[in-house]
DNA sequence: GCGCGCCTCCTCCCCGGGGAGGAGGCGCGC
DNA sequence: GCGCGCCTCCTCCCCGGGGAGGAGGCGCGC
């Protein structure tokens, strides 16, 4: 059973997403805010699995509740719906932890599967959003530095990802090897470019 | 119906999916493929709605028949299904147009799901995947970097030299004060700027 | 078959970086 | 005189970064 907390100051929409959810056997409704202000101190004393979250509300914002929650229990699962998909509102939302995106337009069964789906550990998007969040990936993929000569292509990788500012643990998980290995192949970078320190090697990889 | 072209060149891989499709009522398997040259030339034959796309095979590989395939009919659905998922697999395959990147590790109902999904129009990305995507899209979104302000004239000074690659004891040398010192102000530079390690304060300090 | 470079990972070791939690001196505005 | 922010430096502590010196597996060219 989904323990679910309904975030919006539309009292219409509170209701259409009750009733939905309440003819869902694994779903059950815990509680529902019209505020951010309330959100956070329902949150805090019901525990949903999932917080279906709106944005735009009057006094807390959406995502002002959307940090505070999850800085409280950070297993929470907000799952943010709203009107407005655009990046102003996109980008703060998943700074603040939201793990999915949904737009108010979207189906119902979509909503509920949503639902489901963030529960269950998954970041559901509407198709619009998701299309934008790969593009821009893509698009910042494409950005990444020019290649340097007599590196290896694997030295070439963690070069890249020190560049990022990633700390070796995450370069390994990144590349699927161990933090060991990152740490040969650094090793090897820093006396190839003639690196004192991993700051300077990072400064070398952006051609600084 | 859906009219799915299997494409791996892994044959036990391709019996698998099979039988895991062919028990589902909404799924046809029109054809297999075991490498690039083969799917382009059933894709062409057999106009499925959605192809399963491996990346690694021999000859023409994933990466390749999926943008051809898509030059040709665009509307197809092409969905990566890989064991590798890092970087220099999923950025090819996603600027060659696959709607969506699924991991081999998935368990069979996800498979099922992301084919139904890709069907329906949607990008079906694993969890592991899909969280990638999104930092990075949200990494790329702060470039637009959140002003430095708040920062002392002494932390000016320490961040500029963290900037340029110096060590603490470097630092301390050039300003005349003692590591501590420096350690203390490069703390609250990391907290004030947010940056969870040394490198990415010195991007932070460039800019970038 | 052999050597070679690359990639992977290992142990042992140590220092520098960084967090937590202080304290004292100074100049400033009120 | 008082509070305050800044700069300075301290201890205690620990982990991550980085050096030294390995090893095995793999694919390649010869």
């Amino acid at each position: 059973m989904i323990r679910l907390l309904l975030v919006d100051d539309q009292h219409l929409i509170r209701a259409g997403l009750r009733m939905l959810c309440d003819a869902q056997p694994d779903i059950e409704v815990v509680g529902e805010a019209d505020n951010g202000r309330e959100a956070i101190a329902l949150a805090a004393r019901l525990i949903p699995d999932v917080v279906v979250m709106d944005l735009r509300m009057p006094g807390v914002d959406g995502i002002t509740a959307t940090s505070r929650i999850l800085a409280d229990r950070p297993a929470t699962r907000v799952l943010v719906l709203t009107t407005f998909g655009d990046d102003d509102h996109l980008y703060p939302a998943l700074t603040a932890g939201a793990c999915g995106f949904l737009l108010k337009d979207a189906p119902p069964a979509d909503l509920l599967d949503g639902i489901r789906r963030a529960a269950a550990g998954d970041s559901p998007f509407s198709q619009e959003v998701l299309r934008r969040l790969v593009q821009r990936a893509v698009h910042a993929r494409a950005e990444t530095p020019p290649p340097a000569q007599g590196l290896t292509a694997r030295e070439q990788d963690v070069l890249n990802l020190v560049a990022e500012g990633l700390s070796n643990t995450e370069i390994a998980d990144r590349l699927h090897i161990g933090v060991t290995t990152v740490k040969t192949h650094i090793t090897s970078l820093m006396t190839k470019t003639n690196s004192p320190n991993r700051v300077r090697l990072a400064l070398f990889a952006r051609g600084a």
